[in-house]
RNA sequence: GUGGGAUUAGCUCAGUUGGUUAGAGCACUAGUUUGUGGCACUGGGGGCCGCGAGUUCGAAUCUCGUAUCCCACCCCA
């Protein structure tokens, strides 16, 4: 038998598709009343476009592609994350240029080759959205407040988790002060930690390794060494938050793994759903437009794990919904389905195609969820009529075919 | 990539010190006398016991390999 890949999942039974399109629907919903507006970008782009934009340095970037090359010769990856296709497409299209404010949600198939895990998987899937051309950090407090949005509308809960890393100005000469402090404690580091030092020095700081935390309590800390621009932006941040009724806390030790980010940085987190805890995730990216070669324009973005909030979903209950048809009778079967294609011009409809007795129907109607159980027999047939029950309200009646 | 645990019906799981035709609940399906659903009762279908070797008279059960899932590390959504 073949099997689908390893860390690869269909979605097909009732409580993973129901779930999955109703997180969409959800998120799709909230992200328009945001004013963003659909973008669909291909899975597979250039190489270089992800080297670029996710960084070399990344585990993202650095193992875990699916790089190949293709039948002419390019070298080209599925995309193991939206943003860069996004801003690709931004540039592309010249957006930069036309000035002015773009905001895009997408939703779709993501590609990591990692160990298979309690959620994490090879293909997952991400909504996430992406605005251009707004400098303002209440921007980045809009996307947080979407996030809450959309995690409320779906009855999750969570933990907010919030930091600022700083921008051109603040971050360099910090990320050098760090340099010097992990020199001074090289000796006493784990091996990831050394490695990190030249890789991403920043990410020492969330090693889990006991001993390098507690070394690290005297690590410089970026909150404290931000610029005065950052310094207001990030108040700026948690005065909305606290005004708009979002809960926080600062996380000083929050790096995102992409290189693109600069100043707000956030996470959102579940407790529930074991070790793979991050259900969300974003931040701002002033420079990477730039980086690829754009127009420089600054930008914010999030992307969401579907995979990981599907089981977090609180969904509500089903209602019945639509009509369900049956005969009794040989003879009124085509007519049967005639009713049902009639009636899903409006509604859900769906029919059973051989005569059964009125119990099996009900029975039939039952399952399928339906509200109205629709028979006819051949009483019904020689009146031209059709019995229908109201499966939710117990009643019925009898009703003539040109009414139906 | 490293370490550990699991894998038996569509799903959740039993299965004795290795011993006859491998079980249950749910789900599916058909009936319970002829036109009234959810409930109940009675039948029925459905298993290469993950896959491949080995030990044995005999393996779901013991050994090894392999695949997948799960847990932790790592990483991140």
């Amino acid at each position: 038998m073949i099997k689908s890949l390893r860390g690869m999942n269909d979605i097909l039974n009732k409580d993973d598709y129901t779930r999955f399109t109703y997180f969409i629907q959800t998120a799709t919903t909230v992200a328009q009343r945001y004013g963003f507006h659909f973008i669909e970008t291909p899975i597979l782009e250039e190489t270089a476009l992800f080297k670029r934009s996710v960084g070399e340095s990344s585990d993202i970037v650095g193992k875990e592609m699916y790089q190949f090359e293709d039948k002419g010769g390019n070298d080209v990856c599925m995309r193991p994350e939206g943003t860069a296709g996004v801003v690709r497409a931004f540039i592309q299209n010249k957006l930069d240029r036309a000035g002015g404010t773009h905001r895009f949600f997408y939703h779709g198939p993501m590609f990591r080759y990692e160990r298979p895990q309690k959620g994490r998987l090879r293909q997952f899937h991400q909504f996430g959205v992406e605005s251009f051309g707004q400098e303002s950090v209440y921007e980045d407090a809009t996307m947080i407040m979407m996030v809450a949005d959309i995690l409320q509308k779906l009855g999750i809960g969570y933990r907010l988790q919030l930091n600022s890393l700083g921008c051109k100005e603040c971050m360099p000469p910090y990320r050098d002060n760090l340099v010097n402090f992990i020199e001074s404690v090289e000796n006493e580091i784990c091996e990831d930690c050394q490695r990190r030092k030249t890789t991403n020095p920043i990410r020492v700081l969330d090693c889990k390794n006991e001993k390098c935390q507690s070394l690290y309590e005297n690590a410089p800390k970026l909150i404290n060494s931000l610029c005065e621009s950052c310094e207001s932006d990030f108040s700026k941040l948690k005065k909305i938050l606290d005004a708009n009724n979002i809960a926080y806390e600062i996380d000083t030790n929050l790096v995102r793994g992409l290189d693109y980010y600069s100043k707000t940085a956030f996470e959102f987190v579940s407790d529930n759903i074991g070790s793979q805890s991050a259900i969300a995730g974003g931040g701002r990216y002033d420079r990477l437009v730039e980086f690829l070669d754009g127009r420089p324009t600054p930008a914010v973005g999030f992307a969401m794990g579907v995979e990981r909030l599907m089981e977090l979903i609180v969904m509500p209950e089903e209602v019945r919904e639509g009509f369900y048809l049956g005969a009794m009778d040989e003879e009124a079967v085509e007519l049967v389905i005639s009713l049902t294609q009639k009636k899903r011009q409006d509604t859900k409809a769906t029919c059973e195609y051989r005569s059964r007795n009125l119990k099996a129907h009900l029975k039939n109607a039952d399952k399928a969820n339906a509200q109205y159980c629709c028979v006819i027999g051949s009483n019904e047939l020689e009146s031209q009529t059709i019995w229908v029950k109201d499966l939710l309200n117990k009643t019925e009646e009898t009703i003539s075919l040109k009414d139906f």
